[in-house]
DNA sequence: AGTATATATATGCGTATGTATATATTAACT
DNA sequence: AGTTAATATATACATACGCATATATATACT
């Protein structure tokens, strides 16, 4: 469970409402934690419940009133003392390998198809991540007044690009093997 | 969710309890999807509810009496609709990139520290995929009859060992950078 | 002798998360 | 003129999942 503490962080930077931090994530975390908007309204609300922000509405002619959350002390330590913690393993739960383990149960083309599939989506990411993050990385930066820390989001996204061409590496190598073993089996 | 059609699988292979299937995920699919015994438990429950499964039960002396599911043919339709379906993409959810990404609010040590640690996790995933993981991945396919399976499962075992491969190399070239900049910063 | 581990199934409780829906207005597009 | 997208917040419902606990017995370890 670590939502709450990444929304402290964003907080840390300047007070946002819900939406405009759903726009933040679209922007730099997302490529590494994909977040909905009702999920970041329903923890906001229950991190002021804990007492971990505070919130003012400002209220606007036309358009729905904005509620403005900042972090409070105690959610400053909270932050603090996270950062501190070791993290949670990454739990892999991919289903495209659930689908390669039983591949004995499909046939050729549908399991390669699935294979192309994800290879066309890591190729896709590596041209995102080399022409659309980094400009929308910096903007966010300076929406947010967070331009010394560019450099660690550019290496975050380093691991999304090196993961990227290792899936593409990885898929290639997987079809060539799965043709040679299907032109044996169409042999005998 | 795929856990029930990973289930439903694994039981095609042959019927089996619950707590068998544990111990056969884990000398395979655990290495890219961890499940608990409950969940596992639960879920089978469900599935025979929705008319996936049948079960017998075979008493023994001593031991607690064993639930055996086996698959029926609406299971076995069922799985082979979901194997055509396209995979649904990782949502990956990396808390060391959280931190990493909020370096600028940590201390050079603690956060050189955690990527020390994912360095190490690679590393000894790296090495239990070469020694360990093969030769029980072979044991479970004997025990379930699955001897022609086993290329599709050295193929998902690739992957994993070319995660971790770029990992510690990701982790190497990230601790470097984050040198380089701490001693810039500390010159200043 | 006492403790831990393996075998075997299952419930309870809490949290996390996905999807659909409700509400309200403006601007932009077709 | 009508539809969609953007701005802005929020609830309802269902599923998935982690962790603790309950029950019962045999074996292996210290």
């Amino acid at each position: 469970m670590s939502l709450p503490h990444t929304l402290l962080g964003l907080l840390k930077y300047k007070p946002n409402t819900g939406y405009n931090i759903k726009t933040a994530f679209a922007s730099s975390i997302n490529f590494f934690w994909e977040v909905s908007l009702p999920q970041i309204y329903r923890t906001l609300n229950s991190m002021e419940t804990r007492g971990w922000l505070d919130s003012d509405i400002e209220h606007q002619d036309g358009r729905p009133s904005k509620k403005i959350y900042r972090i409070t002390p105690e959610g400053d330590r909270e932050f603090a003392q996270w950062l501190e913690q070791a993290p949670e393993a990454v739990k892999p739960k991919d289903e495209l390998l659930v689908k390669l383990f039983f591949g004995g149960f499909m046939d050729h083309q549908t399991l390669t198809g699935h294979i192309k599939d994800r290879r066309n989506k890591a190729e896709q990411f590596l041209k995102s991540a080399g022409e659309i993050i980094p400009p929308s990385v910096r903007e966010y930066a300076d929406k947010a007044d967070a331009g010394q820390d560019i450099p660690f989001w550019l290496l975050t996204l380093d691991l999304g690009r090196r993961r990227a061409q290792m899936t593409i590496e990885w898929c290639d190598e997987t079809l060539r093997i799965l043709e040679k073993n299907n032109r044996k089996k169409e042999e005998s």
